[in-house]
DNA sequence: ATAAACCCCGTAGTACACTACGGAGTAAAG
DNA sequence: CTTTACTCCGTAGTGTACTACGGGGTTTAT
């Protein structure tokens, strides 16, 4: 855990590429770090931001509200409630997909029994059927 | 139920816009309909095509997924089995983000219910410091 | 007959999140 | 000291699934 990193570093250290990282400096996600070299230098806190970032995009944040958090966490007056209010729409929002790939995964199990003979032609395949079926 | 249609009229008995069926047609999703009057001329099994790709894209295919489908069901000499591999594989992959988003909606029930004390700096917000961890 | 509605085609733009490329300079390893 | 690896920057391309636009010609309704 040295105290600064190349970027090529940082991207091995985060799971991420270097492509990435410039990307996410780009897009405002992480601040672009001294680079009196001409090369950049990141501190080990980018590391948790990037980690940070990926763990939104799991938990099915955008990029632009993985943003938001990591403004919110910045802002020393932020109050832990509006960060609330996020998760607690993004949850929600989960939710509802899983809801819907519930859906998913009933259709698709039911129409992978109904089909009972895999020889038979696809002229007559129950599964395509069931996709015909409004 | 007539043996002809516009673009516009299928677009409008499929449910999507005319922009939409040119697109697939030059996706290959459906083929080019005969024009001998420069205008396109549809068949009914056209909308048929259309709403199964549609009913293909809300079980979580992909149009070229959809295309593969589609190409299975006009192939004679195609097996049941062949679909059905597809469906188990589709499956796989919905029952595995329902497994993350289960993972998320967990951390998310967690992080809120941690969150308890609204006034709390985010400097040590319990939701942030719940995304921190690898 | 005239105006609204529809059709043609090709190109470009949208959103998201990267990924690739090219040409040049710099740092590290042998 | 040379070669390999890394860095810089900007721009362009990828994939997904459309959506929009412009400038025509044609068909249909009134």
């Amino acid at each position: 855990m040295k105290e600064e990193y190349t970027i090529g570093k940082l991207a091995k250290e985060s799971g991420v590429t270097v492509e990435t990282v410039r990307f996410y400096e780009q897009k405002g996600l992480i601040k672009q770090p001294s680079s009196k070299s001409g090369y950049r230098k990141y501190p080990y806190d980018d590391i948790i931001k990037i980690k940070f970032i990926k763990s939104t995009q799991e938990l099915g944040f955008t990029l632009n509200e993985a943003k938001e958090l990591l403004e919110l966490r910045v802002k020393s007056n932020a109050k832990c409630g509006q960060v609330k209010i996020k998760a607690e729409s993004k949850l929600k929002e989960v939710e509802k997909k899983i809801k819907d790939l519930n859906k998913m995964k009933r259709s698709l199990k039911k129409m992978i029994g109904a089909c009972s003979n895999n020889e038979k032609s696809t002229s007559d395949c129950p599964i395509l059927e069931s996709f015909e079926r409004d």
